[in-house]
DNA sequence: GACACTACTTTGCATTGCAAGGTACATGGC
DNA sequence: GCCATGTACCTTGCAATGCAAAGTAGTGTC
C-alpha cells in the first residue's frame, strides 16, 4: 500500500531534497532514507525524468575513491515546479483529510494558516 | 500529476464515507465530489477489491425511480483495515512533509500530538 | 420511440513505483 | 592476478491503480 501512497510524491522529494544541495542518484537514495525509501530502479528513470522536464541538471566529479559521481543540480524551472507541486500536496492532503475526517480536517487548515510557510487559500 | 497523488488514498476514502453511511457506488462518487475526484471507471472495480477483501458487503434496494441501486457496507474487518490504512496515512504525511521542510514537519508533529484523535508515535 | 438522467460495468491505456539483473570502477585480501 | 566487496550507474519486466471511453439497463418525459 504505501507504495502506491508514494506515487506522486517521489519527484516533489528529490526536488525538495536537491533544492538544500545538489547531490547524485545513489545518494539521493540514502539521504531520503532516512524519511522514506526509493529504490534505485526508480531514482534513475526518475533523474532522467526531471532532466526531461528540464527541472534539473547534471555535470560529472570524479571521484577518490570509485567511479565518478554524476549530480543533480535544481534548475530555475525546477524550482518553480517544486514550490507549485508543494502547494498541490498540500491541498491534496487537506482533500483527503478532509475525507477522512471533516472535523479534524478544518482544525488542520486552522493550523496551517498559522504555519509562516503556509498560504492562505 | 494529482492522479498519481490518489493512487493508494482512494480505498481509503472510500471505507471512511462508508464508516459514515452506507452508499452505493454511483452515490459514492458525487459524495467524494465535494472534496476530491473518483471517475465511475475507477470505482466499480475498486469497490470490487474492497469486496474481495472482505471489508465491505453489498445489498441491493429497489429504487422509486430508476435501476435498483447496490448499497455497500462496511464490515467490522473493514473498519479496522480504514483504522490501519489511516496510520499509515498521517506517518506518510509526516514522512513526505520532513522531506519537503524539516523544521515545519517538526511543527506540525506537534500539531499531531495535540490533535485528541491522534496517536502518539 | 427518442432522449435525458440515473446506476452499473468493462476495458484499454498511461503512469510510476519495485525488484532483479546487469555494468563499471576502486580497494583489499589471498 | 583473481576474487570479493563496496560504490555508483543503469535497464527491464512487472504490478498496481488511476482515468477515459464505451457500453448496458431502468425510469420518466415528450
Amino acid at each position: 500500500m504505501k507504495t502506491q501512497l508514494k506515487k506522486g510524491t517521489l519527484e516533489m522529494c528529490v526536488l525538495a531534497l536537491l533544492a538544500r544541495a545538489d547531490s547524485y542518484a545513489y545518494e539521493l537514495v540514502s539521504r531520503l532514507a532516512d524519511c522514506m525509501e526509493i529504490s534505485e530502479g526508480t531514482v534513475y528513470p526518475l533523474m532522467r525524468r526531471l532532466q526531461a522536464e528540464g527541472w534539473v541538471t547534471t555535470y560529472l566529479v570524479e571521484s577518490a575513491s570509485g567511479p565518478s559521481r554524476k549530480y543533480y543540480a535544481l534548475t530555475a524551472t525546477g524550482r518553480q515546479s517544486l514550490a507549485e507541486m508543494q502547494v498541490e500536496w498540500r491541498e491534496f492532503v487537506a482533500e483527503v483529510n478532509s475525507v477522512l475526517a471533516p472535523q479534524a480536517a478544518s482544525e488542520a487548515a486552522q493550523a496551517k494558516r498559522n504555519n509562516p510557510q503556509g498560504e492562505v487559500e
